[in-house]
DNA sequence: TGAAATGTTGGGGCG
DNA sequence: ACGCCCCAACATTTC
């Protein structure tokens, strides 16, 4: 039998634009797929619970399109780098080729995978994929990386554009090498009881086709006011392709040329897609930042956050983490992370600012709830974000930059929609009233059936003394 | 990819 | 007619 060659899939879980894949089939060998749940090298960054539910579907898919070609998606549990340098040598592969790994973990597995493989004789190639240019692409003359975003984008602009993207290869064949595998069920990756992802399942549809379907709908209207309404949340002004990205269903190189051809062949300018290409133009960032910064999870940037005075305060976080803070926005934001797995970037600003400094809980608790509920955990995204909101980053908001969660309601919810769709108990308050119920006359929140403090919570802090007391703390940390 | 505090300006009321 | 005050609207500064 010719000696196969192996794919070993990791955050790409696609078959189109996939450049290791592509490489693998031009061995012209057959090609034997593998996908290695890892919960021991990540540490504490493994997947969290909302993305091994998507993961779950993502997988599924993968491995029906295998099937569909003659093979079948190999399943396996363990390190990574061992695992996959077993399976290799298992099927006497001639090489083995992957998406390149930019977490700090993943360059690891990279360096012991090659030094395995290596030890067997076997090819190791990995290829990029998952981002649109490398991190080491985008740096300062001085090779120093960026630390602000403004001038990344304009270096990132003055790239040569990307490549096209992939097909998928027509000569992609797969072949079942019998090995034992795990199945998509004997990975847990759902829940059982309870089921929490019924809500989810509502929402998304993760594999390439849904991906797909969701790019095809934004491309039809959507991109083109995005720029106005991609702020508000009651709105569908956003994509979703997030979830997608993280898992790599579809790749960015996929999204950013086709919404760029969009634009051509309607006879607008690539301007008319920019504030949308430059979403993944910060996913970027966020990947040079993990790179150059690999810290960027669990440690400020700022050195001095070390030492500020953050708040013990378990039964804060949990009225954070369920949505019962008595501060509408933040509430609808919470419940509806909880229920379907993701929540509008305007949201999750205003909630992060929300723990951050109104309750001045660590941002580090943030970053671990997100992980832990977002179908699109990213790490690179995640943390450079908390670390943003918090004010520690290298690109962040300065401390200071409090939001104030009612005019952030006011402004980009200004009906009320959102918070009447998530928070349903403050649904038939009138608009004046529903981004702050305990100002409302008490008649009309009768009228509404809302009594606070026993069917919506009051507010578990008042947000003019915790802005205060947020500013004095950060005032110490400045002095001390 | 804020908000609040403070400063400035200019129109209108009024003695 | 003039100067003064008030204050809204806007701009700037500060947190």
């Amino acid at each position: 039998m010719v000696s196969p060659t192996l794919i070993w899939f990791t955050r790409d879980l696609r078959l189109a634009d996939h450049p290791a894949l592509d490489a693998a089939v031009r061995m012209g060998a057959p090609v034997v797929a593998l996908f290695v749940l890892d919960d021991v090298s990540a540490g504490c960054w493994g997947y969290g619970s909302a993305s091994r539910w998507f993961l779950a579907g993502a997988l599924e898919a993968l491995a029906s399109a295998v099937a569909a070609r003659g093979g079948r998606l190999v399943l396996r549990r363990g390190r990574a780098d061992e695992i996959v340098a077993e399976v290799a040598s298992r099927v006497r592969a001639r090489a083995v080729f992957w998406s390149r790994l930019y977490d700090p973990w993943g360059r690891q597995i990279e360096q012991r995978l090659r030094k395995r493989l290596g030890d067997f004789g076997i090819a190791a190639q990995s290829l990029p994929g998952t981002l649109l240019f490398e991190p080491t692409q985008i740096v300062q003359a001085d090779g120093e990386p960026y630390r602000v975003f403004t001038p990344f984008s304009r270096a990132w602009l003055a790239q040569e554009p990307p490549q096209a993207p992939l097909p998928v290869p027509s000569e992609l064949v797969f072949c079942d090498p019998g090995l034992e595998s795990e199945t998509i069920a004997s990975l847990a990756l759902r829940p059982t009881k309870p089921d929490w992802a019924v809500g989810m399942r509502a929402v998304w549809e993760p594999s390439e086709q849904g991906a797909e379907k969701l790019l095809a709908r934004f491309l039809d209207g959507p991109i083109w006011r995005y720029r106005y309404e991609r702020d508000f949340p009651a709105r569908c002004g956003v994509s979703r392709l997030s979830p997608h990205l993280a898992h790599g269903t579809i790749s960015p190189r996929r999204v950013y040329w086709a919404a760029r051809a969009r634009a051509e062949a309607e006879g607008r300018g690539f301007e008319a897609v920019w504030p949308f290409i430059r979403q993944l133009v910060w996913r970027e960032f966020a990947w040079s930042n993990l790179y150059h910064f690999p810290q960027l999870p669990d440690e400020p940037l700022r050195a001095e956050f070390a030492h500020f005075p953050w708040s013990v305060d378990t039964k804060a976080l949990r009225a954070w983490q369920k949505g019962r803070t008595g501060y509408p926005i933040v509430d609808a934001g919470m419940r509806e992370l909880w229920t379907t797995g993701w929540m509008h970037n305007r949201v999750r600003m205003i909630v992060g600012s929300f723990l951050t400094k109104d309750l001045r809980i660590p941002w580090q608790e943030g970053e671990r709830w997100f992980w832990d509920t977002l179908v699109d955990a990213d790490l690179a995204n995640n943390a450079m974000g908390w670390q943003w909101v918090a004010g520690c980053g290298i690109d962040a908001a300065p401390y200071f930059r409090i939001f104030n969660p009612i005019l952030q309601a006011k402004k980009f919810d200004p009906d009320g929609d959102y918070v009447r769709r998530w928070v349903p108990e403050l649904a038939r308050l009138p608009s004046a009233w529903i981004h702050e119920p305990w100002r409302a006359p008490p008649l009309v929140l009768e009228e509404a059936g809302v009594r606070l403090g026993e069917t919506y919570p009051l507010p578990i802090v008042d947000h003019e003394q915790a802005r205060k007391a947020a500013l004095a703390a950060f005032a110490a940390l400045r002095n001390g």
